[in-house]
DNA sequence: TACACTGTTTGTAACGATTACAATGTAAGA
DNA sequence: TCTTACATTGTAATCGTTACAAACAGTGTA
């Protein structure tokens, strides 16, 4: 099923006037498969066995050629540097705190807050963005420690 | 009222051992009277003329002095730095992806999502945080740019 | 009052993510 | 094949943020 996104992630980019290279190929394969919301630097390192001469720049003009095309959702946390997400159905992520898992989980959507926030705003909603943070299981099972 | 605030803001800090220096009421007082969500650098140069001597790194060490005692909370967009809000009551942004300002607005809390997500994934939820964007009045008067 | 202790500020250097830029490479059309 | 436009690469530069060491208070105690 992976391979369907891959192929419809590719045929939107192209039908945009976007040239399908083997990085990018790559690079949308991977975010594809990838569970772990990776930064352009993991993405850099896990390519760079097949691509031994890629460089980061091409890992942050990519990300920025999907992200305008609305493949790629971009994540800035507190954390030093973004990460990057597959984008497919609308889902939201639950952060641990502890260790920095990112977990996805689904919800019905958040329309009638778009609603009354332009209603009391008089701004133009376009869309929303939703994290919760938390403890995952993993940490919770470890005694617990001040920040 | 917002001398309430800065005196609540300040008793908060001395209970837990903080010491109360000009900078940090001042920094304090600016955060309180700010409507404009500002960042570590609109703080240091808005004190720059009462504490020609400042440093920056004073504003950031602060900073995460307020934060850790949940004073402020710190707003990681997509924008390269980092912005401050000093905590009030429960309320939510949303951002105008064309001028970026930024606006409050009330809701009444998202605790039925938290839920789900818990009971979905298995974490222990501490909080979560929710922004909307789309474009503000004073834009939408503008004619549209492509981005 | 003098002293020691602890937390604070300051200045600067360092770090790390991201971007800009110029040079080189490559695909597609005429 | 030639041309043109887009892509990649490598590197230097930028900029927000932090680390660190030195100088500075404020507070309590003798």
């Amino acid at each position: 099923m992976s391979e369907v996104k891959l192929k419809d992630a590719l045929d939107a980019l192209k039908s945009t006037g976007v040239r399908i290279t083997p990085q990018r190929h790559a690079i949308l394969e991977y975010m594809i498969h990838s569970t772990t919301h990776p930064t352009a630097d993991d993405i850099y390192r896990a390519l760079e066995k097949t691509f031994p001469n890629m460089s980061v720049a091409t890992v942050y003009n990519n990300l920025r050629v999907f992200r305008k095309a609305g493949l790629v959702k971009e994540l800035t946390y507190g954390d030093s540097s973004s990460r990057f997400d597959f984008v497919t159905n609308d889902h939201y992520h639950i952060i641990c705190n502890d260790c920095g898992k990112i977990v996805d989980f689904h919800y019905p959507g958040l329309d009638e807050v778009e609603h009354l926030a332009s209603h009391v705003t008089g701004f133009q909603v376009d869309y929303h963005r939703l994290e919760i943070y938390g403890t995952c299981q993993g940490c919770l099972g470890k005694t617990a420690k001040a920040q």
